[in-house]
DNA sequence: CCACTTCCATTTTTT
DNA sequence: ATGGAAGTGG
């Protein structure tokens, strides 16, 4: 075992003995937090604490697998193993699964990820007959979000007289009427949002005591990391669960918040001090991370807030270079100007693509930087934007999964109901949903039994509704004996899902049917891997993973080290030892919606700190004059932030002669390594590529090793394969029922000979004949 | 009911 | 610029 206490400073060190009661770790950027944080639960455990007592509470699933391997090289893995260790979300998930009935939910509730909810108050707010421009979906899911959040439940919304008000002053009077609908349709389909399992958490804790008993008693020790991004419902959570033993150790450095627009209140750990007795304070203000000069050079900047808490970070580290800024005409220049930079620096001190990061403030900005590291042949990794799991392909087949485990999930059913495209229509829906509501049952139970209702359907479409549901049925039956990997194959063949993919035979398409079986290879994985650690190989469980996955989640040993592209929101915690910040630009950073209110734009400032302490050795900072938005070229003006630095820890790469700079990189285009005709004609048809290659394969990989093996199992021509032989009755559309009398050919190409009783023999070719097997 | 066309908003950040 | 949603004609 090694001596952990060695590797430690005074106030680390501190921090990590001290035994019972409240405290509060103030920890500056790069200050060793997460290295306190791991050692401190592993001195627990050192000293007799069970593991099964402690909870430990971080911002990233990520972050928790880290720590526990941390925490595993110091007391073992199986002691390790017994740690509760995760995201609130995904801790109160597992804990609502068990006493979620409580509430009337079932164990095996659906969550719904943002796109089903919005989903969910778009039908909403249709059938309420409401204008979708003044009710946008969207924005009437994050008002719900920050009642959530704030624990304002439908009923004190309507006891909420200055609530109403504002709503009514936003020209949205029918705010509370949604939410309770909201919150209706949520429950009925057995499903909660990500917001909901915090405030479910909390009224189970409160309306339950024996439960809140039950918890209190087993979590003797509470750790939170990142303490300043929690929410009012995480908050009031924490306070509840340590109110019994008061062994409560929250981690954070106040100006590291960033998350305030989804709920997170600095205040939180501000007001710690207030909120607990006795609470003792370490401060780390020792920076291990960063150079003098990028630690100056943050500080200089974060000095400009107001409200934050006393500290002082301060390095032993050399004084290191100066911050290198960077001004360019485009954006396509300034993805150039990186491009070069990481390569000459690659080049010429031996890096690899790993010791690289490049920094935005939004999703959009990606574009550019990526052009331009392919262009240099670099490779790179984009993360965040849009997920794997939030495809629509992928979507869809989770759809059926779901709707087998949680049949009521309306979501889900709406989703798969016709697609592949079985002729239900949109007003077949609409019939539908208005009939289940009405009767207060889920769209599920009312075609289980759709003869007891009268819903005006023509026989043809009671037919296909008929099939629908007996097909869902035959699921969930095979899921009783089946694996999950099993039931989600047998579902992809049974939908003929990717036989509809296959038909768009663009690159696109491909793609399309190329997820769905990669999305397959990833139920078998995860399977192995569950059955190794010997947890829940569900397919209930693999449900739950995806909808709390982040894109860090599906990040498995890369065998080539990347240049990480992402957002600063999701480089909080990270380090590398060169970071390229963009996009410096008044109303890009700081943005245009946070330069409002004060708080707002502390909020940017911290967002900016984060951004430059994540850097080690070297940080660069560029800007652009010009940039694309809304298709747009607009005029930009340099970020306030870059005034904020105090000039001596800058050094500016600019030439001044503008036009000397212009030419530079004009010339590059046409006598660099790639003629200029070629990019021209290229540019168009790769877009389409680059997608392809980075946001799908990059995002989502199996362990090569078992990709041999997966790959074979869910071949195209298995899944072709219809199980149809020698002797079966189908049932044909068309033709009504037969018997097959003989097979040829395989795969795509097989052929079938079936005497129909009302049109005599016919040879088939499987792969379009809709046959259903009878017997 | 479906395929095709046109229109529209989108870009702040995410569990 | 781009993709999703709504509208229109078969």
């Amino acid at each position: 075992m090694i001596n952990y206490l060695e590797n430690l400073n005074e106030s680390q060190k501190a921090a990590v003995v001290h035994k019972e009661g409240p405290m509060i770790i103030i920890a500056g950027a790069g200050s060793g937090k997460t290295r306190v944080l791991t050692y401190r639960i592993a001195h627990l455990m050192n000293k007799d604490v069970d593991a099964f007592n402690i909870l430990a509470l971080t911002f990233t699933n990520k972050a928790a697998r880290e720590m526990k391997n941390r925490i595993a090289t110091v007391v073992g893995a199986s002691e390790a193993k017994n740690l509760w260790m995760g995201t609130f979300h995904s801790v109160f998930a597992r804990i609502l699964r068990s006493e979620g009935e409580h509430l009337g939910f079932p164990s095996n509730f659906t969550i719904y990820d943002t796109q089903d909810a919005v989903r969910l108050l778009s039908s909403i707010i249709k059938e309420m007959q409401l204008d979708k421009d003044r009710y946008k979906p969207k924005q009437v899911l994050s008002r719900i979000s920050s009642f959530k959040n704030s624990l304002i439940t439908v009923k004190a919304y309507y006891n909420n007289p200055e609530l109403i008000e504002a709503d009514k002053m936003a020209q949205r009077p029918k705010m509370g009427e949604i939410y309770h609908q909201y919150v209706e349709r949520c429950f009925k389909a057995g499903a909660m949002d990500f917001d909901d399992l915090l405030l479910r958490t909390n009224e189970l804790l409160t309306r339950f005591p024996a439960v809140l008993a039950k918890y209190q008693n087993r979590f003797k020790y509470i750790l939170v990391d990142e303490y300043q991004d929690t929410n009012h419902s995480q908050y009031l959570i924490v306070r509840a669960l340590a109110d019994r033993f008061q062994n409560i150790c929250v981690v954070g450095d106040d100006s590291q918040s960033i998350y305030a627009f989804r709920g997170a209140n600095i205040q939180n750990i501000l007001n710690f001090q207030r909120d607990y007795d006795k609470v003792e304070i370490f401060k780390l203000e020792q920076n291990y991370r960063s150079s003098n000069n990028i630690v100056q050079a943050a500080n200089s900047v974060i000095e400009k807030n107001k409200t934050k808490l006393d500290k002082e970070v301060w390095t032993d580290n050399d004084e290191g270079a100066k911050v290198k800024v960077m001004r360019t005409y485009t954006e396509g220049e300034e993805g150039r100007f990186i491009a070069n930079s990481i390569f000459d620096n690659m080049m010429n001190l031996q890096l690899k693509g790993s010791d690289f990061a490049i920094l935005y403030r939004t999703n959009a900005q990606s574009r550019a930087l990526e052009d331009a590291l392919r262009k240099k042949d670099i490779k790179h990794k984009i993360y965040g934007g849009l997920s794997f799991y939030q495809r629509k392909e992928i979507k869809d087949t989770l759809g059926y999964l779901r709707l087998l485990i949680n049949p009521n999930d309306e979501e889900a059913l709406k989703r798969v109901i016709n697609y592949p495209m079985r002729g239900i229509g949109a007003s077949t829906i609409d019939k539908l949903s208005v009939a289940a509501n009405h009767y207060k049952i889920s769209i599920f139970e009312l075609l289980q039994n759709l003869n007891k209702y009268d819903l005006k359907l023509n026989s043809g479409t009671k037919n296909k509704l008929d099939n629908f549901i007996t097909m869902v049925q035959h699921f969930q039956i095979e899921a009783q004996t089946k694996n999950a990997f099993e039931v989600a194959e047998f579902v992809v063949k049974q939908t003929r899902l990717i036989k509809d993919l296959e038909k768009d035979g663009t690159p696109e398409g491909v793609s399309r049917v190329e997820n769905v079986q990669e999305l397959l290879n990833g139920i078998k994985d995860f399977i192995e891997v569950q059955k190794e650690k010997e947890e829940d190989d569900s397919l209930a469980f693999f449900l739950e993973d995806v909808a709390l996955a982040t894109d860090f989640d599906s990040d498995k040993k890369d065998d080539t080290p990347r240049v990480s592209l992402m957002t600063i929101h999701l480089a909080k915690g990270l380090e590398f030892p060169y970071v390229y910040i963009v996009g410096l630009e008044e109303n890009l950073f700081p943005s245009a919606m946070s330069m409002n209110t004060r708080s707002e734009l502390e909020e940017e400032r911290r967002l900016f700190y984060v951004a430059l302490t994540r850097a080690e050795k070297q940080a660069y900072l560029t800007y652009a004059q010009t940039r694309y938005r809304w298709g747009k070229l607009v005029d930009c003006e340099p970020s306030r932030f870059l005034e904020e630095i105090d000039d001596k820890f800058l050094e500016y790469l600019t030439v001044k002669e503008p036009a000397a700079m212009q030419n530079k990189f004009i010339n590059e285009d046409i006598f660099g390594s790639v003629p200029q005709n070629k990019i021209r004609f290229k540019k168009p048809v790769q877009r389409t590529p680059i997608k392809k290659n980075t946001t799908q394969k990059i995002e989502f990989q199996p362990p090569k090793n078992l990709k041999k093996v997966t790959k074979a199992t869910v071949s195209k021509s298995n899944l072709f394969d219809n199980n149809i032989v020698v002797g079966n009755v189908v049932n044909h559309t068309k033709f009504g029922n037969g018997e097959v009398l003989s097979l040829e050919g395989s795969g795509a190409n097989q052929k079938a000979e079936i005497r129909f009783a009302s049109v005599g023999v016919k040879k088939l070719l499987l792969q379009f004949a809709k046959l259903t097997i009878i017997s």
